[in-house]
RNA sequence: GCCGAAGUGGCGGAACUGGUAGACGCGCUGGAUUCAAAAUCCAGUUCUCGCAAGGGAGUGGGGGUUCGAUUCCCCCCUUCGGUACCA
């Protein structure tokens, strides 16, 4: 009987299947254990050996939760609106739900056939109305909910409007910004467009003034990452920032709880460290600045308030509001000039520039304490986002505004005397104050305290902590997404589609181009936009991270009609006990899924504070890149040139063209090269090359002819990188390929195998033959030579339960710290001992089957039928380890002289320390190293080692 | 720029709490079996000097702590991820 790897899956699968092994039940009285994938996109290229990577790690987790008595939710869905289905729309016509369902359906084959243990039944997709309609119920409460700062909590905005109609804005603060005073009278007499431009300032979900890249040529707004060096990727067309009305979740007003719950949730710290400083809390003073010949005054944020009488220069963003107000006539040309270099920029660009720029306004603020007139500057690189978007400068302190001051000849006052603390930096925060008046002789963190007290007591500012994160834009301009359900009143006030009439619908369309104007292509369905003559809708649609918020709680309960998931289902599941995904989603979805959960916990939907108790990061597979160097210089003729004849220094010559790794002999290696039949290959699929020279050492190769050199010896190297396995770069490699040749158990397991599950690693199809040598091997300890199933009911000697358990405790300890590699290595080790022994006891085999049963998913089933058995492996328990089976009577020890082991020796395992030093002494080897030596002293750690310190 | 991570043989990696560096696997070399191949099995495989016995060096680079450092501390280099509209 032959393992053949086609005939077990579809065996199995169609069992499982059949008898639902997989479906999971709400109502348990086992307890419950919540495994989840982060959420994948379904992706035209389809699926890549990359993306199973964390889905294989969490289903062996899973499954071995399972087998330890767990209920266990383990379900799957799709991330199913974004930017590619819309672009592909645009070039293709094909309307984004037909291709997003075609790609669902390639992605379930694929997913289906690693013999994942998904309850498919509980599959959700964000782009379905029965989805997305609960995605709008959450933005209707965001906007019907302010944060209330005393109460440290999201409360219905109707408690707000109550309180303003007795009372006024007396006792409320909006959670940023500078409060707007008003009696309980004004309130009243407020216009109804006065009142939601109000409650704009409260609101969870609200709208503000937003910048983002316009690309008048293309007419679209573009994503960041759709541009490429200041200009877009698609075209090579001028970006610039235009700033619209767009709507905005307050997540800040979280901020303090993201920041503090961090240390209640079991994430790895490096991530927990990235949402820290992403979070970005600092304490500090905002003070305001008169202006000279200016009515309005200029706030700024510093936390450094110690530095004031250091503040030679303020600058603001070239977005600041006041810039306009403040530009005397003389500098009108330079600022404009600045401002439009500024908006061809994106943020990266501005914040990594080392260059120093920037433009004088000609107007001045007035020192609050000094009385000097101060200069104000825009820059790029104060952000518009950050802080009040305005900053004093003070060049004796900060790095980027020494430079500033140095760029433009400002005057530089040294205020922080340093010489006490050698080789302290700028960043240290210490020193003694000097040349600032009354902090002068201050050590600084006393003096940040007596300048903040002296800013309040002048009531020019008081004390303040600022975060660094930013409220989330939540308006897109695009089609594929929610639409918002608000509509516009005639007065263009919003306010939310009733609850029983969502979902709000996306209408079908033909045309996906932008609807001008920076407008999402809705506003182009007039019908739709236009609801009864009243009202309009919004056309811009959520973003991606909208359906993404939220997914874990719909699988709890995916079919409900009444509300997003049951009362009952949350009780059960509470939370995702553990989460496995990239270590790219550590700020951006991450921070959203706990703001949103954090405010369904504040409106008693869910009754966890935080959506994810553990998280695991999988890193990625990598790819091999392999393209060939084109020079650029060849106009009319395209030269490429062999690697090996390129030279260093003249790089700047040649262009990198990708080319598909399927036509390249030895990919990967320093030795991967094109041979005549590649080159045809080649140049059959880009047609356009057809007639390129190819230059090697030994020959030129032209139209299917080959000058000079000897056809077999014609070698094209080609350059191998390696990086992303994407479509682009014609490096992808199909799971299904080698499910087809090797088996699913042998993939699962490779990739497990291939290292760390955190780490990114290259992938190398070369290496896949060890593990199926491995399952081959598992499968020869039950079917011997003779093709027969023989498993003997002899007892099991003390040596091979040795075997077994020392494999049980490897697997066992290590999967509870998601090392799946050394699990492998462990039961290989295992395997190879048994065989070694010759070992076909069922004591032994059957709870090695189990052990195996959660990576080696569908040969394990069929193992656990030629044990003799009748349901499935994966609902037997996982077995246990018995230490007494592992128990040493002899220990060797590493005998070392000066830490470097210079000889081995073998005695028992309850030999005293002192007859160890002794016996160890004695030691031959040992003797010979210690001759003409002085022994200084002797180290022994019983069971570890022993150290021989000589001179 | 800022934040985070990684760097160990030809390759993927192991060494969990400071205690034998290179487990396990790929590749490679030699051998057995075979008409031959596949498959399987056996032996070897960090580099370097040496016929050998046996030395020496060695975990990105430089320094430090320690009887002992891949592991802890300081500085530097390279690569990768994120940087708010890819998801």
């Amino acid at each position: 009987m032959k393992l053949d790897t086609r005939q077990v899956e579809q065996k199995w699968k169609k069992f499982w299947v059949d008898n639902e092994i997989y479906k999971v039940s709400n109502d348990s009285d086992k307890p419950k254990y919540y495994v989840l994938d982060m959420f994948p996109y379904p992706s035209g290229a389809g699926l890549h050996v990359g993306h199973p990577l964390g889905y294989i790690a969490s289903d062996i987790y899973a499954r071995q939760k399972r087998m330890s008595g767990y209920n266990v939710l383990h379900p799957i869905g799709f991330d199913s609106f974004g930017l590619p289905a819309e672009q592909y729309a645009l070039q293709t016509g094909i309307h984004p739900a037909v291709s997003t369902e075609q790609n669902i359906i390639r992605y379930k084959e694929q997913l289906s056939n690693l013999g994942f243990s998904f309850d498919w039944s509980r599959e959700v997709s964000t782009s379905n109305p029965e989805y997305y309609k609960w995605t709008q119920w959450i933005f209707t409460l965001l906007f019907s909910h302010y944060y209330d700062i005393s109460a440290q909590r999201a409360m219905p905005i109707d408690h707000l409007v109550n309180h303003f109609e007795s009372k006024g804005s007396e006792g409320i603060q909006p959670f940023q910004g500078e409060a707007v005073e008003f009696t309980a009278e004004e309130w009243k007499q407020y216009s109804d467009k006065e009142k939601s431009d109000c409650l704009m300032n409260y609101r969870l979900a609200y709208q503000k003034t937003g910048y983002v890249n316009w690309c008048e040529e293309l007419g679209t707004v573009l994503a960041n990452d759709q541009i490429k060096d200041g200009v877009s990727e698609r075209g090579g067309y001028p970006v610039v920032k235009k700033a619209m009305t767009q709507w905005y979740l307050r997540s800040t007003a979280y901020a303090e709880r993201m920041l503090q719950e961090l240390d209640d949730i079991d994430w790895p710290d490096p991530l927990k460290t990235m949402q820290r400083n992403w979070i970005g809390r600092s304490t500090g003073a905002s003070v305001f600045f008169e202006l000279d010949n200016h009515s309005e005054s200029l706030e700024v944020y510093t936390t450094r308030p110690d530095t004031i009488f250091g503040v030679t220069f303020m600058v603001i963003a070239p977005e600041h509001p006041l810039v306009n107000q403040i530009t005397t006539a003389g500098q009108e040309t330079e600022i404009k000039d600045y401002i439009d270099y500024v908006n061809s920029r994106s943020d990266i660009e501005r914040m990594a520039e080392k260059k120093v720029t920037g433009a004088f306004t000609g107007a001045y603020a007035i020192h609050p304490f000094t009385g000097a007139k101060v200069p104000i500057y825009i820059s790029e690189y104060v952000l518009i986002d950050y802080g009040t978007g305005a900053i004093m400068a003070v060049p004796s302190d900060d790095e980027r505004d020494m430079s500033f001051a140095n760029k433009f000849n400002i005057p530089i006052i040294d205020v922080v005397d340093k010489s006490k603390y050698p080789g302290a930096t700028l960043d240290d925060k210490i020193g003694v104050i000097i040349n600032s008046d009354f902090l002068n002789g201050l050590e600084v963190a006393d003096a940040i305290q007596l300048a903040t007290e002296k800013i309040e007591e002048k009531g020019i500012g008081q004390l303040q902590i600022n975060y660094r994160l930013r409220d989330a834009n939540f308006s897109r301009q695009r089609y594929w997404g929610e639409p918002f359900p608000i509509k516009y009143n005639k007065e263009g006030i919003p306010s939310m589609i009733p609850a029983d009439e969502l979902p709000v619908t996306l209408p079908d369309t033909e045309n996906f181009k932008p609807g001008g104007d920076g407008k999402s292509p809705l506003s182009l369905i007039e019908d739709w936009v236009n609801i009864d003559g009243e009202h309009l809708r919004e056309t811009d649609t959520m973003p991606a991270v909208a359906g993404s918020s939220w997914y874990y709680l719909r699988y709890m309960d995916p079919q409900n009609k009444e509300a997003f998931a049951s009362k009952e289902s949350i009780d059960y599941w509470q939370n995702v006990d553990l989460y496995v995904g990239g270590a790219e989603h550590a700020v951006a979805h991450l921070m959203y899924a706990r703001f949103w959960h954090k405010f369904l916990f504040d409106t008693g939907y869910v009754n966890t504070t935080e959506p994810f108790k553990k998280l695991i990061n999988q890193g990625k597979i990598q790819g091999i890149i392999e393209s060939i160097y084109l020079d650029k210089s060849s106009k009319d003729k395209k030269c490429f040139y062999s690697a090996d004849i390129v030279e260093e220094s003249q790089m700047d010559r040649y262009a990198k063209i990708p080319v598909h790794i399927d036509y390249v002999s030895n990919y990967g290696h320093p030795d991967s090269h094109l041979d005549l039949e590649g080159i045809q290959k080649f140049i059959d699929w880009a047609k356009e090359y057809k007639n390129a020279e190819f230059h090697t050492s030994t020959g030129v190769f032209q139209g299917g002819n080959l000058s000079n050199g000897q056809t077999n010896e014609f070698k094209f190297v080609t350059v191998s990188e390696q990086g992303k396995m994407s479509k682009s770069k014609y490096n992808v490699i199909n799971p299904d390929d080698i499910v087809d040749r090797y088996g699913a158990d042998c993939f699962r397991i490779y990739e497990m195998f291939l290292g760390p599950i955190e780490q990114d690693k290259p992938w190398d199809t070369n290496g896949i033959e060890g593990v199926f040598k491995f399952i081959r091997k598992l499968w020869s300890l039950f079917v011997q030579d003779d093709d027969q199933v023989n498993i003997s009911d002899e007892a099991a000697t003390k040596e091979e339960l040795k075997i077994l358990h020392a494999a049980i405790k490897k697997v066992r300890e290590d999967s509870e710290r998601f090392s799946f590699n050394t699990c492998i290595s462990a039961m290989m080790v295992c395997v190879n001992e048994l065989k070694k022994a010759n070992c076909n006891k069922r004591e032994i085999l059957d709870p090695l089957t189990r052990l195996v049963a959660p990576f080696a998913v569908f040969v394990a089933e069929e193992l656990w039928e030629m044990l003799g058995n009748e349901a499935s492996v994966h609902q037997q328990q996982i077995p246990h380890f018995e230490a007494k089976y592992l128990v040493d009577d002899e220990i060797e020890y590493p005998l070392c002289i000066n830490g470097k082991k210079r000889a081995s020796a073998v005695f028992p395992a309850n030999t005293s320390k002192s007859d160890l030093e002794k016996l160890a002494q004695e030691n031959q080897e040992i003797q010979k190293w210690l001759e003409g030596k002085n022994l200084i002293k002797v180290i022994v750690v019983p069971k570890r080692m022993i150290n021989f310190v000589v001179k």
